[in-house]
RNA sequence: GGCCAGUUGGUGAAGCGGCUUAACACACUGCCCUUUCACGGCAGCAUUCACGGGUCCGAAUCCCGUACUGGUCACCA
């Protein structure tokens, strides 16, 4: 009974049991297929897209079962903790409105839910009270190896080809008398403590994961860490025990990576006598290179941040539709039929995830954010392309606020109809798109008449500026342009034209582009009848003069 | 090397023993419509589901083997 000698020595302080920190949270209140999912990042001081699609399931998970979605800091590795890392995410959930309903924010010294304190670093003693127990039953132990002798082992574990890591016989202090560790812990030895595994790796279990369906395993029999040397804090393995008990977690949804951790997570809750939650391991996003397939990183791919996103100004929306698109194929059938629905309301079904890597591809990201941006208002336009100038081109910010209604009846074009026009693919693009349209930005230099002879885009333009008129309808506008053709002998019937080019100097398109390129620059615009009537008479003329004097 | 999983077109994928001469979407290509672009329309794009064998009247779908790909084997999460 000296193992009690051994925890009291290890954790002196720690009087509370198990069972004290079980009533203090108690079974959550809710409907009985509530789900409780948790977004649980470590504060590296970035997201990933590999990390927003697991939260983006959990909230999805959680929404449409009245459950409960909360934040939990995972901060138990102290050296890659970055300051602000958590206030970060909060503000990327935000813009996502990926909100949590639980959540702990030192900063602002916010707090909500009864299940905290849901910050990992400041459970400590929460853990400690399970490790305790541990140790009193004889299912942990303090482990005193050091880094080198750690290495030597599993050095020779590759030689001799054996599995790696400290089970069996390496575990040197799996069995050392508890007198013995009482007395190296006294003389200030440093050491870890290590489950006491009771698996047999030639004995295998079934496991059913949400998303792959039954998969078998050896059971674990490593003797891995479940507190660290250096602080006192737990590995990832035990808090997610520890953490997932108590708060009630009915689904870990989780990147692959971790699939091969279930046989120490199955082992710490069978040690416990704990309920295990429901696992969905999802798919890695994975990112081709030349020949090679790897998954997608932070470093190597600017899309694997979701700070891409933002400063390329897809809207929020469309990175989600892209995201659902991928964890569940289905959904697109389902959006098209519930084209207002909000996507919470799509049955997510882990079953339909696809169990291997996918790439993320984003030409379909581009068409699915030009279709959604096509479907808003001229308002919401405006608002967005706003939104992200005033962070990335205030120049451009300064325009938009003094032109706003101006500005509106530009993204109008072409929008309200049935079909509307998909030209902008993010918020970014809307200035490269639409510049000319105002005359801070418009630049007679980059007009381009070299495809054309001078003396004739003299003609047509001094000619076409006498005929113009403001108030012409559009089949006005067109006739009066049909007109000037016929005049110069442009062809103004192009079946006519393309049989017989020979027999014209060109075409309407001819004549019209070089129109479209004295007012705008460009040969690609969308409809040049409401640019012009967007324009006005003075800016038309202004740039006609321009242009014929060039 | 051990363990786990996967392998359907350029991409995401549907399919889960006959309805498949392999859905849908994206991308791409061509044609048409057209004042440009975009939209839209039409057509094309895997004679075949990694390979080999087996079961079966019948296999992309079930079984076995091989190959390849990915994940993982830290006091990181």
């Amino acid at each position: 009974m000296n193992r009690q000698e051994l925890a009291d020595l290890i954790f002196p302080n720690i009087t509370k049991t198990i069972a004290d920190y079980e009533a203090m949270y108690p079974e959550r209140n809710l409907g009985e297929n509530a789900r409780v999912t948790r977004f649980a990042p470590s504060p590296t001081g970035f997201m990933h897209i590999g990390h927003f699609m697991p939260c983006l399931i959990d909230y999805v998970l959680a929404r449409q079962s009245d459950g409960i979605f909360y934040l939990r800091n995972e901060d138990t590795d102290t050296s890659r903790t970055v300051e602000g890392a958590v206030e970060y995410i909060r503000s990327v959930l935000n813009t996502y409105g990926l909100n949590p309903d639980e959540y702990e924010y030192r900063d602002t010294d916010e707090v909500k839910g009864n299940y905290g304190p849901y910050i990992q670093s400041a459970r400590k003693e929460i853990y400690h009270a399970f490790i305790k127990h541990l140790i009193i039953e004889g299912k942990a132990y303090p482990c005193f190896l050091t880094q080198e002798e750690m290495d030597v082992i599993r050095e020779g574990q590759a030689r001799d080809k054996r599995r790696i890591g400290i089970y069996g016989r390496y575990a040197k202090y799996r069995d050392l008398p508890v007198e013995e560790a009482i007395e190296k812990i006294k003389n200030g030895e440093s050491y870890t403590i290590r489950l006491k595994s009771n698996g047999d790796f030639n004995r295998k279990f079934k496991f059913n994961d949400l998303a792959n369906g039954e998969m078998e395993f050896p059971e674990n029999d490593i003797d891995i860490p479940i507190m660290k040397s250096k602080d006192g804090l737990p590995t990832y393995h035990f808090a997610h025990l520890v953490d997932d008990h108590l708060m009630h977690t009915t689904h870990v949804v989780r990147g692959q990576e971790w699939i091969s951790s279930i046989p120490v997570h199955y082992e710490l809750f069978k040690t416990f006598g704990f309920k295990m939650p429901k696992y969905i391991h999802i798919p890695l996003i994975l990112k081709k290179e030349g020949e090679t397939i790897r998954k997608i990183s932070k470093r190597l791919d600017p899309e694997a941040k979701m700070t891409y996103y933002e400063e390329k100004g897809y809207p929020t929306m469309a990175v989600i539709e892209a995201i659902m698109t991928i964890a569940n194929s289905n959904y697109e059938a389902w959006r098209e039929g519930h084209p207002d629905a909000h996507f919470t309301e799509f049955e997510f079904s882990p079953k339909k995830m696809s169990s291997s890597g996918a790439l993320f591809d984003l030409d379909k990201l581009d068409n699915i954010s030009k279709n959604y941006i096509s479907h808003l208002t001229k308002e919401e336009v405006y608002d967005g392309v706003l939104a992200w100038s005033k962070v990335y081109d205030e120049d451009f910010s300064k325009i938009l606020e003094k032109y706003k209604d101006y500005s509106m009846k530009i993204y109008n074009i072409e929008r309200e109809q049935k079909k509307p026009r998909k030209d902008y693919t993010y918020y970014s693009e809307i200035k490269e798109k639409t510049w000319y349209m105002y005359d801070e930005y418009f630049d007679v230099a980059k007009a381009d008449f070299s495809a054309y002879d001078g003396e004739d885009v003299k003609t047509i333009l001094t000619q076409y500026k006498v005929i113009y008129n403001e108030n012409d309808t559009m089949e006005e506008w067109f006739n009066k342009i049909k007109e000037l053709c016929t005049e110069l002998n442009y062809a103004t019937d192009m079946k006519a034209y393309k049989s017989d080019p020979s027999q014209y100097k060109g075409s309407v398109v001819d004549v019209t582009n070089i129109i479209r390129i004295a007012l705008t620059t460009l040969t690609t615009t969308p409809d040049l009848y409401s640019i012009m009537k967007l324009l006005g008479k003075t800016r038309i003329l202004a740039r006609f003069d321009k242009m014929i004097a060039k």
